[in-house]
DNA sequence: ATGGGTGCAAATCCTTTGCACTCGG
DNA sequence: CCGAGTGCAAAGGATTTGCACCCAT
């Protein structure tokens, strides 16, 4: 597991303790498999992910551990529209955005501190006050303008 | 209905017509209930208000027309996160954003040219080929502001 | 020991689909 | 007339929930 998914995990055994929750096996494969995985995963691929590591956990409580996960601050759920969601390790990054690539699924992401302020800035402009906000761009990844050249990204 | 709505509605026709669509009663319900309402409705919304329009329309024939709409752009759809979509009437307004009210779920839009270069050229930075995008900003709106001063947006 | 956690299956919610019937062109 | 459109109800897929049993603390 790398240094960061470790950090991670280990803040979560913290959480759970600090709050009288139980540390359970499942709980940790979930975070594990979250942690471990810099990509998106559904909460399927994290089942699967926990089961293949060892430690199979019921649809349930692969849900029920997400959450806990997500209010915790170390990970980050998102819905790029494919009718699930996705989650990724949370905390230590800073805020950033996602590409995704309309042919293959694949994400890119890319972070820049004038965008965000100035999505700050605008929303003020009419009245609003921003708390977070969520930004995806749809297209074509790298590798797929590469292997079709001509595609218009849908 | 308004100007807008009528030219909608008249594009939706025309649209039908030059594919060699049926005009049917329940087509026209449903695209007049998206065009009419500056909202963004739910398809039951959208139903419910065909219904008292005086044209009841099944809830498949309901999404299957929203398709219809959307592919043929003369609305939008969104997902705002709520478990279902959205709808509003899409052709002619330039692209825009949206700002969701976390406390009362108002929608407030905004649009700015600067951003949209801005968002083009930083996924264009990581060799990304962007083709559209959806930006949401979640916070608190005007009213819900003052209504609670003190509230934190969630 | 003991309260919360867990798994299973049933339940939900939105949306889609199969199919016999109806209607617009 | 006739093929596409419609409504109903059943199917689907992701997520949630009820409940008896199990395990961290």
């Amino acid at each position: 597991m790398t240094v960061d998914g470790q950090a991670l995990l280990d803040a979560f055994r913290r959480h759970l303790s600090s709050h009288n929750l139980p540390v359970t096996q499942q709980r940790l494969a979930v975070a594990e498999a979250v942690f471990l995985s810099g990509a998106h995963l559904s909460a399927e691929e994290i089942a699967a992910r926990a089961a293949a590591r060892g430690t199979a956990v019921g649809t349930a409580t692969v849900y029920r551990t997400l959450d806990l996960l997500v209010k915790s601050g170390l990970a980050r759920e998102h819905d790029f529209g494919d009718g699930f969601k996705r989650y990724e390790p949370g905390s230590g990054k800073q805020p950033h955005e996602h590409c995704i690539c309309s042919s293959c699924g694949a994400v890119t992401e890319f972070s820049n501190d004038r965008l965000e302020r100035m999505i700050a800035l605008l929303a003020e402009e009419v009245e609003f006050r921003p708390h977070h906000h969520r930004l995806e761009v749809y297209g074509l990844c790298r590798s797929c303008q590469q292997s079709n050249p001509l595609a218009r990204a849908r």
